[in-house]
DNA sequence: GCATAAATATTATGCGCATAACTAATCCTA
DNA sequence: TAGGATTAGTTATGCGCATAATATTTATGC
């Protein structure tokens, strides 16, 4: 591949995470919430309670990353920490009412994102896009081990990546 | 737009973001080089000796990480910067020699990273996708005053965002 | 059963990027 | 030409995320 090509990718790739990652600030501010932390949220409303570990790994994040946002979020109020009675190494992460409500805001945020992001595609090319992000994001992804993942089609729907859960 | 369709799009930048940034930097590690770095000396190497504005408006980023990356990038010795003739506020910031040889090691190391990013998307595909990604950021990008810039098609190739330089 | 390895979480620290506040120089207008 | 607005750059500060090092608990191998 020429660098012209190349560059356009890669170039590509960093204006869209530093634009998408600014406009979804913009619009979590209101809610009190900084980027990162609707992840989290999203996460425990879509799952139900889970252990921090899961929570890095659903992320994508890493463990002290997951223990500031907890942190930050329950001193808002938004989620509840509790020891885990089988393990005593693990605590527990849940959504309070005030989390869920919040959640819900997130959600309706979230596809307000959405909508903006991929307007003035083709509806094709949005039906194809997340398989084509989670395509590259499994090509660089150093966090798994190297598994290639890609195999030329477009990756199924769902939650591909879940291994360990 | 349903929830699911716009967070498995949104999820899925954020995670391209976090991966993508963090092969990077991988990559770049055996340079010396940090993130965002490599962003400078690719666009130095590619205009010539321009100023800080426009370097802030080429890379997408604000002032003053500009003087951070400049100010970091100089005290490697990888770019010089003096100040301009004609404007006494503003300051020239050009590539050294080693600045020059640098940039060229990042621009195979780029290609790479291109290469490896794109594993397993038919031809096609990666032909369209910067000017995809393009236009995901286009609508989402709040500093170019919120100019929709999406007209649906596939965004032209080349500096399509430029305007002011 | 005990020593060792692995897992869970935390603290400390550093980098990139952002915004806000500030200085200094240039531009523009009246 | 004098004065307000704009522009270039810097400093201070804060957040997200990363790695490294640490403590504690659980799992494992002999």
């Amino acid at each position: 591949m020429d660098f012209e090509q190349a560059d356009a990718i890669n170039q590509a790739i960093r204006l869209l995470s530093l634009r998408h990652r600014a406009r979804a600030a913009a619009l979590l501010a209101p809610l009190g919430l900084h980027t990162g932390q609707e992840a989290l949220l999203l996460e425990l409303a879509r799952t139900g309670p889970a252990i921090q570990s899961q929570l890095s790994e659903a992320l994508g994040c890493e463990p002290p990353s997951v223990t500031l946002m907890t942190r930050k979020l329950e001193a808002g109020g938004h989620i509840r920490r509790s020891p885990a009675p089988s393990d005593k190494r693990a605590s527990v992460v849940e959504l309070t009412d005030s989390g869920k409500a919040l959640a819900d805001q997130v959600k309706q945020l979230w596809c307000a994102l959405a909508e903006e992001t991929v307007t003035g595609l083709p509806a094709e090319t949005v039906a194809e896009l997340p398989g084509i992000l989670r395509t590259l994001t499994g090509n660089v992804d150093t966090r798994r081990s190297r598994r290639p993942q890609g195999d030329g089609s477009v990756v199924q729907r769902g939650s591909a990546g879940r291994i360990g859960l």
